[in-house]
DNA sequence: CTGAAAGCGCTTACAG
DNA sequence: CTGAAAGCGCTTACAG
């Protein structure tokens, strides 16, 4: 063990101040009204003392962690960077520390609670981080918990997530009505993800209204990778499956499918239109530059946090936040 | 507040299994040997109650907070979730809860300190994103400290980086020795940014071995951003500057250069080569597909960690950690 | 191998 | 507005 030069506590403090502990605890919480000048003396010896509260006293006394725990299933993907930022910040400004952690595996280590009561004062869920019934469990025992991109089932905690039905239906009646296409494939994200389970919908909504079939074989795997979606779209070209458009789950998904139209001489956008979701940063600088649905996901972590902060805070939470997207055009449709 | 029901305490689990509080906390620590069959009631108890110890109880009681901190100037960049993934991971698996925090303007909040003894064992510091003076102030109270890609200047903290230099010089040797190229642009990263100089030690190097002269005015800012690269690639152009290649700082200021490039209808890589550092996910799908350098940036998340959990236990940690990087060839320098 | 007890550094009623 | 004191839920010498 490291010998840390034992930093000062709250009794230093009191004593270089002239107080009692319960004074300096005043000041630095602002709980009770402390006249002025006994307060500027108190201020004068934290900070000649450098004196930071520990955590893990704090915590004990008052029974409130000041900390917000956030469960995600992986650090990877275009998503993660910029919900971490907003989470991050938006924690940030409410004064809140954050603690993340990945479960790598959500099924695999029933009893393990990494984030929970113990440690946090609510919990931030992404998608499908954390298993059923510990997620029940946390709920039962009133943790203030707030869902992203996966909704609360019959469990009433609020929800983060898109407008993903109606941005995948903006952009998939762009393709059919400035473009004329008629066979447009949907290339779904991973099972069960509930992002894809809408967009799905949005897609077959928009092919129904304007009277097309919606066609069983142009349904392929995409998963939200790109290499799997390269793979699904060769074997489309090599069964001799027609198409005209692809409507890719996410960018990710895209840039496979570029990839392999260009391998097999399809020249996109004339013979082939292509569109993403998620707007990720580099879909501008793909060739051709990528039109996809700009989804707000700072914006998400930032509203998670802040629906989660007020259920801290024993306020009323919205029961479904849902964030509005955007038909980015650019080339890989067709226009200019 | 919500009323979150009170879980149980230690004390509970010590009556239902009839021992002392004393022995349960043995049991979850392993610290002292305790009868099996004793052990066995305790876990028994604990599984039943759903157990688990408070964070804070435990930190106060014992000195330790189990906790590693991460300070970040940001969130964002192809850099950090990749970082983020090897931090946590390693984290994790060595039983340490993860506290992040971006410090948004670093010079900013000198009195706050987010991050710190009282909340964490350790810290890692990313680049500048703390002000030298509580850098300073921490190592010198004894807070095991480890900075990431940003050297620890006269103060022996232990740093994790990769091999800028090395990297740099490589990619430039190729692109003199394998596509003759004599008048090569480098874009430099942000000022005084650690990774940048050495990348710019390794260009000056590389063209000195080759007979080239170091041209001032073969300089250019890129900050690690595609658009000031693509500003002052398309300055260069309409100033007239003769060049035949761009190594960039950095894959991001690569797609600037990219997109200026194209702009000017100066073919790549016939006309002019273009190299870039990293190797983020979507370098293979520019167009060109990106020539450029592999930084183990998840390795260097990992490395840094073991060294914070090596200072954190008391032992012996390296001073200077260098991952080496890889050259990456693709087709923007001129190969197939 | 096990227990009684002190103590970690705060917050928060309770008095005054 | 301020202080004395209890108590938060653990860990850890100290005894046995």
């Amino acid at each position: 063990m490291p010998k840390i030069t034992p930093s000062s506590t709250i009794a230093d403090v009191a004593e270089k101040a002239g107080v009692s502990i319960a004074t300096v605890s005043r000041v630095i919480n602002g709980t009770t009204p402390v006249t002025a000048e006994t307060a500027e003396r108190v201020q004068a010896a934290i900070e000649e003392l450098a004196f930071v509260p520990r955590a893990a006293a704090r915590g004990l006394a008052s029974h409130r962690t000041n900390t917000l725990g956030l469960l995600l299933p992986e650090i990877s993907g275009a998503f993660f960077s910029p919900m971490l930022r907003g989470i991050e910040a938006a924690a940030r400004e409410a004064g809140f520390d954050l603690l993340i952690h990945a479960m790598e595996e959500p099924h695999r280590h029933p009893h393990r609670r990494p984030l929970g009561e113990h440690n946090t004062d609510g919990l931030l869920v992404f998608t499908d981080s954390l298993e059923d019934a510990e997620l029940i469990r946390l709920h039962k025992i009133g943790l203030p918990l707030v869902l992203m991109h996966q909704s609360g089932e019959s469990l009433d905690i609020p929800t983060i997530t898109v407008e993903n039905k109606m941005g995948a239906r903006r952009i998939v009646d762009h393709l059919i009505e400035v473009h004329g296409r008629r066979r447009i494939v949907y290339l779904r994200g991973p099972e069960r993800h509930e992002d894809s389970v809408w967009r799905e919908r949005g897609y077959c909504e928009s092919l129904e209204s304007h009277g097309l079939r919606v066609d069983p074989a142009l349904f392929g795997e995409g998963r939200f990778n790109h290499e799997i979606a390269e793979v699904t779209i060769r074997d489309f070209i090599e069964r001799g499956l027609e198409f005209d458009a692809v409507f890719c789950g996410d960018d990710d998904a895209a840039i496979g499918v570029l990839t392999s139209l260009r391998a097999a001489n399809r020249i996109v956008p004339d013979e082939v239109s292509v569109a993403g979701f998620d707007d990720q940063p580099l879909a501008p600088y793909l060739s051709p530059a990528l039109t996809t649905v700009r989804a707000p996901i700072e914006q998400v972590g930032r509203e998670a946090v802040k629906q989660l902060v007020r259920l801290i805070r024993g306020e009323q939470a919205d029961p479904l936040t849902l964030l509005p997207t955007e038909l980015i055009i650019r080339n890989s449709c067709g226009c200019k």
